[in-house]
DNA sequence: GCACTTTCAACTCA
DNA sequence: CTGAGTTGAAAGTG
C-alpha cells in the first residue's frame, strides 16, 4: 500500500505552488508527501486500571412494557438490526437513487479513504491546493516532563516539519521546544511565557509516571483518523479540564486551555494553510468550539472570521482567502444553501462611537483578491446548537467560489463589503442536510418515505421514524417495543443499590456525596450531560438518592432526547440515525431487551439481537486518551485487561431502537455499564454515548466486539465476517 | 523578535 | 431568557 498516496497531489494535476511570502525556504521539505506516521513508535500505550466487574447473579425486574409495537414481517428475506455494516465500493453503487441514505453513506463510509469525493481540480481553472502534507506531530513522543535541559529543539531534526510550517505571512510559526512549561513546579526561565498563561493546578501537572508515557502516534496515515484522534483527544481533555474547574474555582474556558495545550504539544493536524480541501475533514463535519476548527487545519482564527494566506499564481503573489466563518454575526440571509452572502470583517463595535466604515484590508482584501484569483474558499456555517442554548454548532459546509462584491451601507450607517459566494457544484450536500433535518424535527410529517411515524407508539419521549427510501420492504420483522430492560429476577431481589444524602442535586467537589465517590470522587457527566470518561462502571443518582431528579447525575435514566429514525440500508438491513446533530460524549439511548440466563444462552440457537460485553476494538477502548497531557493517570481499559460482564440481553423478540444500530470497525457510539436501579454490577444498563460529534443523517454504529480478543468465549462460533471495509476493519465481529 | 492589534468566542451574570 | 460585560488565543502586522 502506497501509505503516501493520501497525501499526494497526483503528478500531472494542475499544482498551484504555494510558497511563503518572506521565505525563501519551501514550505515542506522534500520529498513531498513524507508520511507523518512513524510506525516505529508503539501507538499508544494504555495502562489499565486493575479490577474486574464482580459477577454476581442477579435478579430481577418488573419491567414495565409501556407499549407493545408489532409489525408484520415482509416476505424479504432481511433481517434488520445486526448486520454488518457493509461498506460500498463508491462505484459499485450505481444505479441508486439519490437519497439521504446515500447522503450518509459518502460521509461515513468513503471517510476510510479519507478521500473526498469530489474532485475540486476538476471544478475548474481555479488554483489547488498544493499543500498536501498533513502534518502531524509524530516523532517526538507527547508527553509531559520534567526534564529540562534548555536545548533548542528548533534545531531538532526529530521534528521535520518543525522549521517549514509557516504563517500565512511566511513568518516561521514559533513553537515551544519543549512542555515543561506546563509544569508549575519549575519555571526554568522558559523560553515562551505564552506557556504559563495556562493555568492549572501544580498537582495536575505533576509529571506523568513512567509507565504512562505515550507517544500520540496516530493510528494510522489515515489523514481521517488522524483528525478523528486530534478531536477526540480534544474533546476528551475538555469535558475533563471543565471537571477540574467545577471543583476548584479556577477561570472556566477548558476549550481554550485544552487548544493551548494541544497547539503547544503539537498535537494538530494539517499544520500550514492550504486552498481547498483539508485532508481528514469531510464536508458535513461538525464542530462545537472554534478551537477545534483551529487545531484540525480547517480555519486557523480562534475568533476571525477570515482565514487567508499568501499563495503563488503563476510569478505573483497574492493575499487570497481560504476558508471563511459564516456565524450569522453580521446581517446575512441565510436561506439558500447554494449561495452565500458574507460581510466583510470590521467596522463594528458595542459602543456605537467606535462604528467606522470597514477597510480594504487583511480578511476583506483577501476576499477581494479571491474573487478576481477565483480560488476555491472552504465555508464553515455556524448555527445555534439546538442542544444547548448558548452553544453553537459549525458545519462544514464544502467549497465555494466568490461569484461579486460590492459595498453597502449597514441599518447603522457603515460601509460593508459584502462577498456572494456560490458552492462549487458536485459536492455532497452539507448545511442541506442540517437543514431538512432541523424542519423534520419541527415538523415530522415533511419527512418523505415514512412507514411509520412512531415505531414505538409513544413509549419513548420522542417519536422513531420508520424510513424506507431504498426499497419496497415494509418494515423490521416483528418484535415488541419496550424501553425498560426485562431481568428474569424481580429487581426487588437484586442487591439494593446505595445512594446518596445530598438535598436538591449533587454539587461537584462535594466530598460527602456517595455517589461521587462510587464514581471516583467526580461527577461522571458534565454541566451539559456530556460522559467525561469511559468507565468501568457510571452509577448514577438513583430512587434510593435523596437528590431530585433534576441532579445532574441523572442523565441515561431519563431516557432518549434524540429524534432517531430506523432506516432502510442499501445492503445491510435496517439501520438507526439521528435528525439532530450528536455531540460527542452524549447519551443516545439504551440497549434493551430480556436479560437471558448465561446457562440457557447457547441453547436458544442464533440470536442476532443478543448484546454482548465482548471486548471491542481500539478506536472504542481509546475514547478517553489525553489525560497524560494533564498529567494524569490513563485509566483506559485495553484489550488486554479486559473483562466481560455476565449479562447478556436479547433483543430479538422485544427490544427498543438500540436493536437496529450496525456494527462498525470505525464505530461512532460506544457502550458503557450504568447502574442506578439495583447494585448488582454484573447486570448493569447498556447505555450507549456518541465517540465523537456525528452530524445529522449519519448511521449510529457500534463496535459488537472481537471475539478473538481475550473475551467471554461463549458464542467464539458466532463470528460474522465484516464488510465495513474500513482501513483498520477486524474483518470479523461478534 | 516583540508588542500590539484584530477578531462571525464563549462564557457569566444582572 | 437576553444582552452587556469579561476574558480570551492565534496569528497578522509593524
Amino acid at each position: 500500500m502506497n501509505r503516501t498516496s493520501n497525501f499526494m497531489p497526483t503528478p500531472d494535476q494542475d499544482v498551484l505552488e504555494v510558497k511563503p511570502l518572506r521565505t525563501l525556504a519551501p514550505m515542506f521539505p522534500a520529498p513531498l508527501g513524507v508520511n507523518v506516521v512513524n510506525q516505529s513508535k508503539t501507538p499508544l500505550v494504555f495502562v489499565a486500571p486493575a479490577g474486574q466487574f464482580p459477577g454476581v447473579f442477579g435478579a430481577s425486574n418488573h419491567p414495565e412494557v409501556r407499549s407493545f409495537a408489532t409489525f408484520g414481517g415482509q416476505d424479504q428475506d432481511v433481517s434488520g438490526g445486526k448486520t454488518a455494516a457493509a461498506v460500498g465500493d463508491p462505484g459499485a453503487g450505481g444505479g441508486q437513487t439519490p437519497t439521504f441514505g446515500d447522503q450518509e453513506t459518502s460521509r461515513g463510509k468513503f471517510a476510510a479513504n479519507g478521500t473526498p469525493n469530489i474532485d475540486v481540480n476538476a471544478t475548474g481553472t481555479g488554483p489547488i491546493d498544493a499543500t498536501p502534507i498533513s502534518a502531524y506531530k509524530s516523532t517526538q513522543p507527547s508527553i509531559i516532563s520534567l526534564d529540562d535541559d534548555d536545548d533548542d529543539d528548533d534545531e531538532n531534526d526529530d521534528e521535520p516539519y518543525a522549521g517549514n510550517q509557516t504563517s500565512a505571512s511566511g513568518q516561521n510559526i514559533k513553537r515551544p521546544s519543549h512542555l515543561s512549561g506546563y509544569n508549575m513546579n519549575d519555571n526554568l526561565g522558559s523560553d515562551n511565557s505564552n506557556f504559563m498563561k495556562i493555568k492549572r493546578p501544580k498537582s495536575s501537572y505533576r509529571k506523568a509516571a513512567a509507565d504512562n508515557e505515550l507517544s500520540l502516534t496516530p493510528p494510522s496515515s489515515n489523514p481521517r483518523e488522524i483528525v478523528e484522534v486530534i478531536l477526540m483527544t480534544f474533546e476528551a481533555l475538555r469535558r475533563r479540564h471543565l471537571q477540574l474547574d467545577e471543583t476548584q474555582e479556577t477561570s472556566k474556558r477548558a476549550d481554550l486551555k485544552v487548544g493551548a495545550i494541544m497547539m503547544a504539544s503539537n498535537l494538530r493536524a494539517n499544520i500550514g494553510k492550504r486552498i481547498g480541501t483539508v485532508p481528514g475533514v469531510e464536508i458535513g463535519d461538525i464542530f462545537y468550539f472554534r478551537m477545534e476548527l483551529c487545531i484540525i487545519g480547517l480555519h486557523a482564527p480562534s475568533m476571525g472570521g477570515i482565514d487567508y494566506m499568501n499563495a503563488k499564481f503563476g510569478d505573483e503573489d497574492d493575499s487570497v482567502a481560504i476558508c471563511i466563518i459564516a456565524a450569522g454575526v453580521y446581517e446575512n440571509n441565510d436561506d439558500d444553501t447554494d449561495t452565500l452572502v458574507y460581510s466583510g470583517s470590521g467596522g463594528i463595535s458595542k459602543n456605537n462611537e467606535d462604528r467606522h466604515d470597514q477597510k480594504l484590508e487583511r480578511g476583506n482584501l483577501a476576499l477581494e483578491r479571491s474573487l478576481s484569483r477565483k480560488n476555491v474558499i472552504r465555508v464553515v456555517r455556524g448555527y445555534k446548537d439546538p442542544a444547548c442554548l448558548t452553544g453553537r454548532v459549525y458545519i462544514y459546509d464544502g467549497l465555494y467560489k466568490i461569484q461579486e462584491s460590492w459595498k453597502e451601507k449597514t441599518k447603522t450607517g457603515i460601509d460593508c463589503f459584502k462577498y456572494k459566494l456560490q458552492r462549487e457544484p458536485g459536492q455532497p450536500d452539507g448545511v442541506a442536510v442540517w437543514k431538512i433535518s432541523q424542519r423534520w424535527i419541527e415538523n415530522p410529517s415533511a419527512r418523505g418515505s415514512v412507514l411509520h411515524s412512531d415505531l414505538s407508539c409513544g413509549a419513548e419521549n420522542l417519536p422513531v421514524c420508520l424510513i424506507n427510501d431504498v426499497n419496497s420492504e415494509k418494515g423490521p420483522y416483528h418484535f415488541t417495543y419496550i424501553t425498560q430492560v426485562k431481568y428474569f429476577k424481580p429487581l426487588s431481589s437484586m442487591k439494593p443499590f446505595q445512594g446518596c444524602r445530598c438535598l436538591s442535586v449533587c454539587i461537584p467537589g462535594d466530598t460527602s456525596c456517595v455517589c461521587a465517590q462510587h464514581n471516583g470522587g467526580d461527577l461522571p457527566y458534565s454541566s451539559s450531560g456530556l460522559l467525561v470518561c469511559r468507565k468501568l462502571m457510571v452509577y448514577e443518582c438513583g430512587e434510593s438518592c435523596q437528590c431530585s431528579f433534576n441532579c445532574r447525575n441523572r442523565v441515561t435514566q431519563k431516557g432518549v432526547m434524540i429524534h432517531f429514525e430506523v432506516f432502510r440500508t442499501t445492503n445491510r438491513g435496517w439501520g438507526l440515525r439521528s435528525w439532530d446533530p450528536i455531540r460527542a460524549g452524549s447519551f443516545i439511548c439504551e440497549y434493551v431487551g430480556k436479560v437471558v440466563d448465561d446457562n440457557k444462552v447457547n441453547l436458544d440457537g442464533e440470536d442476532d439481537y443478543l448484546f454482548q460485553t465482548v471486548c471491542p476494538g481500539e478506536k472504542t477502548l481509546k475514547w478517553n486518551y489525553g489525560p497524560e497531557l494533564i498529567g494524569e493517570q490513563i485509566t483506559n481499559i485495553s484489550a488486554d485487561t479486559f473483562e466481560p460482564l455476565p449479562i447478556k440481553i436479547s433483543a430479538k423478540k422485544m427490544g427498543n431502537i438500540s436493536r437496529f444500530m450496525n456494527h462498525s470497525c470505525a464505530p461512532n457510539v460506544f457502550w458503557q455499564p450504568v447502574q442506578f436501579d439495583h447494585g448488582d454490577d454484573g447486570y448493569p444498563h447498556i447505555m450507549f454515548f456518541a465517540l465523537k460529534h456525528i452530524p445529522p443523517m449519519t448511521e449510529l454504529t457500534y463496535d459488537y466486539g472481537d471475539i478473538g480478543a481475550k473475551s467471554s468465549g461463549v458464542g467464539s462460533n458466532r463470528a460474522k465476517n465484516c464488510l465495513c471495509g474500513f482501513s483498520n476493519c477486524r474483518g470479523y465481529f461478534s
